[in-house]
DNA sequence: TCAAGATCGTTCGGAACCAAACTATCTCCG
DNA sequence: CGGAGATAGTTTGGTTCCGAACGATCTTGA
């Protein structure tokens, strides 16, 4: 059955393929296998989760950093959500078309725009964060939870070095 | 300056807003931060290893996996990528019309499409891989090396949890 | 006071992205 | 054999995504 490879298959023909270059394997690693975690774990939560609400990732994401902040300046929401402000734009007209959210001109300085979820919006959030959670503890459940905050904890430092 | 947040601020407001709602926040603050530091790590290689060789990542990683395999099948690279057939049909005709890999049809079995780098692709591949390894290096340096196995392992278990 | 520069969000063009529908091919079994 | 069903890749339609260019607004300094 060629054409599924195991995690193991695809590292030990990555070591066999690049034998001899000088190369970081510790750290080739460590990067290759935290894009393979978030892509699994983000499909599996926009199938689980976030499907059923007809709600992409980014615009779950978007959601949640305006409820989480009660109301947000969208530069916060890009930078939180990873996206650039003209994919954030785009996305903020899409969730304000289905009424999940609402923009304001900011009155003190005319450049800025707050996000503010709806009331539909924050019903939607309230519902759907638990569930999410669930799908959260689900795509960690095979860490031993004592390591948890360790865990966490690397992520943060390679978020901190990847920012310069 | 309201519009930056640092990420502990944005923990302890998560932490704030969700108090008394039955949540892991453990668990909550490994996938956060993966996602975080995916994004983080990402953004800042396409930036400085992929942009100036006009490719997207999801290009670059597609031609990785060609590149790893010799020759690959689609669904094969598909499911490395982390992207849909659809998208990788896409992804495949663009660097087709760049010249920078072929597709042929597979003879015992005329479903099958396999794709190989050509002489163009290789080149730059080898020409790119060491530089996008060093910022493999970049991103992980805040990490002690010693644990760099254990921290690739960690996440390993994260995209077995999330397959199912 | 008022231009020059900085900063913000939107728009534009083109690539990436997915689910669902579709075409082509193969496999299985009666 | 030969049709029913499975499997592979492409197409379609609509959203997300980004960099670059753009207008609007604010700030700064002469």
């Amino acid at each position: 059955m060629p054409g599924q490879h195991t995690l193991d298959e695809t590292e030990s023909q990555v070591a066999t393929r690049l034998a001899g270059m000088d190369l970081d394997f510790e750290a080739m690693a460590v990067t290759a296998n935290l894009f393979r975690a978030a892509n699994a774990a983000r499909n599996q939560m926009e199938r689980t989760v976030l499907a059923k609400s007809n709600l992409t990732w980014t615009g779950f994401v978007v959601l949640w950093v305006a409820w989480i902040w009660e109301s947000a300046e969208t530069r916060e929401i890009a930078s939180e959500a990873g996206v650039s402000k003209a994919t954030l734009s785009g996305v903020l007209t899409t969730l304000e078309s289905r009424g999940l959210l609402e923009r304001k001109r900011g009155e003190r300085d005319g450049r800025l725009v707050t996000v503010e979820l709806t009331a539909a919006g924050k019903k939607l959030m309230k519902g759907l964060f638990p569930e999410f959670n669930k799908a959260e503890r689900h795509v960690t459940r095979g860490l031993d939870s004592d390591q948890l905050p360790a865990i966490a904890e690397y992520l943060r430092q390679i978020t901190q070095a990847a920012r310069d």
